[in-house]
DNA sequence: ACTATTTCTTAATCTAGTTCAAGATACTTC
DNA sequence: GAAGTATCTTGAACTAGATTAAGAAATAGT
């Protein structure tokens, strides 16, 4: 498993010299998980910025009812995690799972900070990167206040339409923040509708 | 009006040297603006990150009804502003007005780049600013879905205690994502039961 | 101080979305 | 390939929260 994949994403934003990219790939820890297998769990203090080569992953809070609820999705050029626990060292309240066999990259913590450190232009792809985040989080924020939930769904698949073929419609209906019941009443009048 | 709160709340972030500070301020604009002025308008691109010195300021998003949906309050040492609309140039879906009579500073979108490539450590500064922004937003999103709506209330109360006395109960109860009414309701509620 | 406007509350009615329960499809696994 | 498990759908009964409309309380303007 190459880890080459994150070098092509990295150039999208930021320049590196030929000696860079070998050392930040070299930080790397490849990861293979199974299909259902946990590649972080709540509770657990995060140790490792997850980045995803190829495959799925769902980032979820479990909440008292043990209702899980999907944070983010993350398919091939994403990355994931629980940022907070991560940063701040203290237990996770989100945990990660694979929704199909994935590879997956663990960039850990210490090895994050040093990149930070030794390489401005790291820094400003974390920025960039979260920038991009924070867009996305409060245009889903908005969204689910402004919009009805059949039109979160249609936009929903619009933005992700590869999604599909990995995430069973139970978890779309979490992430839109809806019961899988009402999902499936939506989608037969989508359907009833054209 | 003087800038150097904004230099108190960089410093707990990142350590600059007394000439890096002095640059630093002198590209922020500042500007007083009156109860219920505009700071930026929807369907504008926007031209500036906006620092809040004192009073308070509201970003909110206007639906195809004419409904505002608040995404966020910003009282002194916050940012606000339309991340999506300076940063890719295009125009803005949310405006930004005063809730109180307030100080800003406005970092122009070439000065804010300008630190950023001179500064490392105002790279940094954003990066880190950014990280928090997007775990307040994701834990925003989640507890939209996993918690009702008194208990959001309740939270809110206890997370912004300072911003009861700027924002008019129905732009919380827009950040809320519930009517007015219905939070008429919940206020009602906990007040009986105590 | 008086008036106009905005904000907040109350109550009745309504609806988007939930809950519960059961059956139908698909997907695993041995 | 049969049996078991997880996912998806359907429908009936329910509820959190919306809508509408009106009055009360607070703010602002002159």
């Amino acid at each position: 498993m190459n880890t080459s994949s994150f070098i092509t994403n990295i150039r999208k934003t930021v320049n590196l010299n030929e000696e860079e990219e070998k050392y930040i790939e070299s930080v790397f820890v490849p990861l293979r998980v199974k299909q259902g297998e946990f590649v972080e769990h709540s509770g657990e203090i995060t140790r490792y910025f997850i980045y995803v080569q190829s495959g799925c992953l769902m980032t979820y809070f479990t909440d008292k009812d043990a209702f899980d609820h999907v944070a983010q999705f993350a398919t091939a050029g994403w990355w994931t995690g629980d940022l907070h626990s991560i940063t701040k060292g203290v237990p996770s309240i989100y945990s990660t799972r694979a929704l199909a066999d994935s590879e997956v990259l663990l960039l850990p913590k210490n090895s994050q900070e040093e990149l930070l450190n030794k390489y401005p232009q790291m820094e400003r792809y974390f920025r960039i990167l979260y920038q991009n985040a924070l867009v996305t989080h409060l245009h889903r924020i908005i969204q689910g206040h402004a919009a009805a939930a059949d039109e979160r769904y249609i936009s929903f698949r619009e933005k992700y339409p590869s999604l599909e073929q990995y995430v069973p419609l139970k978890y779309i209906a979490s992430y839109l923040g809806i019961t899988p019941e009402f999902l499936s009443k939506i989608r037969r009048r989508l359907m009833e509708s054209r």
